[in-house]
DNA sequence: AAACACCACAACCGCGACTGC
DNA sequence: GGCAGTCGCGGTTGTGGTGTT
């Protein structure tokens, strides 16, 4: 008694503040290879000196392959409006029913944005409280177009999607199921739509807007960007293993190309791009790359970066069994003509370069 | 150019919920 | 049922970036 609540974790022999590339990197590495059965261990195991807590967040919040970055497109702001106005200040809930956004960014953007923007407009129509209701659910434009003055800038500034049509679409029938005022429908259903590959091109307009936002498109050329690698995606097989998912948490959205913050990409395609100069998958000549195969040979690279990157990170030790396979993507497999049985990265490793330790130390000061 | 104010967002903190023993 | 350990949520804070004076 008297004590309080005993501390998560030893506050004086934990790193605190943001995260240095190196600390997302090798939390990324970990988790491809070992899942996050348990946060509390996880940086012991990992040799992050973080509290759990802190790379549960990290990874949640911004690491994570499905969450999706970038400005929020109006529709996303309206449903989050009418999520509030239904669920209050439950932010998982409504980040539940907006795939790829998180908890954390959505209440950022509540209490930023559109708190101020909705307590505006109900003064400004307190005598009228049906022209807030009208504007909740109002079409895009005419929202835009009752917002006040002050507002004016910052909409102008968002990003509106080139695919805005297409996400256009997935908000309405995002919001014909917040409209019906069930929690577990709506959650369920919304994520059926984003689940069922037959609805698949549906909700690819949401995903599509990450890529588009994502540095990683740079490495795509002009034909790959028409052609996003969205669109060559199978359905989703639950026994896919794929590197680029959450570990314990399937989802074929994680197929998608991270997102990360600019400093991990610039090392991702620094380093790719070194090494694509030295290494030539075997099987696949050169000029018969072609979409998806290119694009794969690219997520391949990736992969072996990661791969390359846990050794020098010192993440030694077996490669989880349940894992192991992970790093080749079935789809990807097949389109390249490899075995996923018989793959292996260790002698793939042993076939490439050698790996320059300089050539981190010095992305990292970068 | 410097100082200041404001804003946006990543990260932290504390608490309740959940789970396994 | 009680307890301890862990997770997840929501509120809050800290910090870096940007605009303004």
């Amino acid at each position: 008694m008297g004590k309080g609540r005993a501390p998560c974790c030893d506050k004086t022999q934990v790193k605190r503040g943001p995260w240095s590339p190196e600390e997302d990197l090798k939390l990324i590495a970990f988790i491809q290879k070992n899942g996050h059965d348990n946060w509390r261990s996880l940086p012991k195991q990992s040799g992050l000196l973080r509290c759990g807590k802190s790379c549960r967040l990290r990874w949640i919040n911004y690491l994570r392959p499905d969450v999706k970055r970038g400005n929020f497109t109006i529709q996303e702001e309206e449903a989050i409006i009418r999520l509030h106005k239904d669920f209050g200040n439950k932010w998982s809930k409504i980040a539940s029913c907006l795939p790829g956004r998180t908890d954390n960014e959505i209440k950022n953007v509540w209490n930023t944005h559109l708190k101020k923007r909705l307590s505006i407009q109900s003064s400004e129509s307190s005598t009228d409280e049906s022209k807030l209701e009208s504007s909740i659910t109002s079409s895009s434009s005419s929202l835009s177009e009752s917002l006040s003055s002050n507002d004016a800038p910052n909409l102008a500034a968002k990003t509106i999607p080139s695919n805005e049509l297409n996400e256009q679409e997935t908000l309405e029938t995002m919001n014909d199921k917040i409209e019906q005022h069930s929690e577990k429908q709506i959650s369920n259903e919304v994520i059926s739509i984003i689940e069922d590959p037959k609805e698949l091109t549906t909700s690819l307009s949401f995903v599509e807007s990450n890529i588009l936002n994502s540095n990683h498109i740079v490495a795509f050329t002009p034909e790959q960007q028409l052609c996003s690698p969205l669109t060559n995606l199978e359905p989703y097989d639950a026994d896919n293993n794929n590197t680029l998912q959450e570990v314990d948490k399937p989802n074929h959205l994680n197929e998608i190309p991270w997102d990360l913050d600019d400093d991990i990409w610039k090392m991702v395609d620094n380093f790719v791009s070194m090494q694509s100069n030295e290494v030539q998958l075997e099987g696949v000549p050169s000029n018969q790359i072609s979409n998806p195969i290119e694009e794969s040979v690219q997520d391949v690279e990736t992969m072996k970066w990661f791969h390359e990157f846990d050794n020098v990170f010192g993440l030694v030790g077996e490669t989880n069994e349940s894992n192991k396979d992970g790093y080749l993507p079935k789809n990807y497999s097949s389109e390249l003509g490899v075995d996923p049985q018989t793959f292996d990265l260790d002698v793939m490793e042993s076939t490439e370069s050698e790996l320059d330790l300089s050539y981190i130390q010095l992305w990292l000061m970068a």
